[in-house]
DNA sequence: TGGTATAGTATCAAAAATGATACTTAGGAG
DNA sequence: CTCCTAAGTATCATTTTTGATACTATACCA
């Protein structure tokens, strides 16, 4: 415990995850491998192309998703995560246990409002 | 493995865990224990005082940091990691070592293009 | 000749996060 | 009196993020 908060290195994380819609874009290829533009698109009610777009291109600036065009017409570009970009994956483990814990504890909350 | 993105609450930690100061009071408060307003103001440099009562009004909140009012002229006011704040500290923990290995990956990248 | 499909751009608008600055409150020191 | 302190509010401005909408390219199919 020698870690000072000036040395944290959890933004670094953190500018990576954060965005409406990176996280469900992570469990989405974390778990199907490999997608395509519309795949994602459909599995993602509410994304806009733009959106999708963006935040796909800064996924794969981080070097933790990959993106490989088929030079086909109509398009064909497949995602996929990087051995790098599974790396992420005890993070949003943790996040997601601690998520569960938090509904419960939410709960809890409201039941002692109405005592 | 059978989790599903629908079902995922990893924005609810997300959501508490972001806010470009919140990450930063947190690891403060869980190494120096107990701080008062203006101790961590000093600590962290260019952030102004809306933005710190904002970030601790939040984190209160969410039920992750508590706040101690002494009714004294001049004011003092501590504030403190909850029980419940400090299941936080894997997930920091998780960010800040992801963030270390991070920072030696871009390093390798820029080496590969000067290659 | 026109419509379909895919993976995008471009442009503009709206909303959310952050920031700068000035003001408040009340007791104690000079 | 006046200033100082600590922990805030209040107001306004700027920046960043997100969203809605329309547009593009090009092979294929009818």
């Amino acid at each position: 415990m020698e870690k000072v908060p000036e040395d944290c290195r959890v933004e670094d994380a953190l500018s990576i995850l954060v965005g409406k819609w990176k996280p469900i874009i992570l469990l989405h290829l974390l778990q199907e491998g490999t997608k395509r533009f519309n795949e994602l698109k459909r599995s993602m009610p509410g994304i806009t192309q733009k959106m999708l777009t963006k935040q796909l291109r800064e996924l794969e600036d981080e070097d933790i998703i990959k993106r490989v065009i088929y030079p086909q017409v109509p398009p064909k570009v497949e995602y996929s995560i990087t051995e790098y970009g599974r790396s992420l994956e005890p993070i949003l483990e943790a996040m997601h246990e601690w998520g569960m814990k938090h509904t419960l504890h939410k709960m809890e909350k409201k039941n002692q409002k109405s005592s």
